[in-house]
DNA sequence: GCTTGACCCGGAGCCTACTCCAGGTGTCAT
DNA sequence: ATGACACCTGGAGTAGGCTCCGGGTCAAGC
């Protein structure tokens, strides 16, 4: 049970300062304790939650789902099959996002390798002369 | 050798026609050709690049990005090193996207059958107090 | 006792990538 | 010949997600 200040919460997290001070703001993240002086004061489960908004956000999820989410999660142990919904929604979001990366690569490397063949076959001295079906 | 409608070149791209009117402002699209009343007639060449286009933007390349590569597309043949560099460094990119988002995909997952397991626990009948050990 | 540095707050500003709007034109069916 | 419709233009507006600013507060070292 450790509390962390407001750089060592940046360093952990990876967050910029001002980007936890919005998350907080807008009540992504809740209001984190502060000291006497009024700093914040990041706790164990201030990182941890954090760390699921990173996942869900390096996953595509907007702010206002994760919102929907935090939500649930402050409604209490009730909520859990929502959350559960609502996790399982984005997982097949991200499945789907993985196989259209990993099409649109193929065409990408597709596109490498026909950019190669024309600078092998432009570079053969044989053959001057070149053809281009698809000049981009 | 076919012309397109600005309808059916919305059908054939998947773009919004604004957004077709867009890239051309900004000359990700070359300038299109235009009929007698003034209106657009898109070739197939056109509708090429606008697939390699799609794909770069499916994949998360900025704008800008794609600016500097429809200039070498422009400059001819000479580019051609370059645009392999430039497909090769987003090819890198999109495998990194991608083994990031299988990593984060597994941790939800993870979290998912914790919050299964939760369920299963508590419902339980022998057992009707709950930890939660991340509450989240 | 004074500067430096880390932090506070509310609010404004910014960047990307579109998206919408107002006013106008040409085409076609009724 | 009169709508309805698809399209045109330049310019303004929007949404999402931060990021920066100005003015102020504490704590610590010199």
């Amino acid at each position: 049970m450790s509390v962390y200040t407001p750089a060592q919460a940046v360093e952990e997290t990876g967050f910029s300062l001002d980007t936890l001070r919005y998350y907080e703001r807008i009540g992504l993240l809740e209001r984190v304790e502060r000291n006497a002086a009024g700093q914040r004061r990041f706790s164990d489960e201030d990182l941890g939650w954090l760390g699921m908004v990173r996942c869900l956000r390096d996953t595509g999820m907007p702010i206002a789902e994760m919102l929907r989410f935090a939500e649930l999660v402050r409604d209490g142990a009730h909520t859990i099959d929502d959350r559960i919904t609502l996790l399982e929604a984005h997982d097949r979001d991200v499945e789907a996002q993985i196989a259209q990366l990993q099409e649109k690569q193929a065409a990408i490397q597709r596109k490498i390798q026909y950019y190669r063949d024309v600078l092998a076959i432009s570079g053969a001295s044989a053959c001057r002369r070149i053809e281009e079906p698809r000049p981009h």
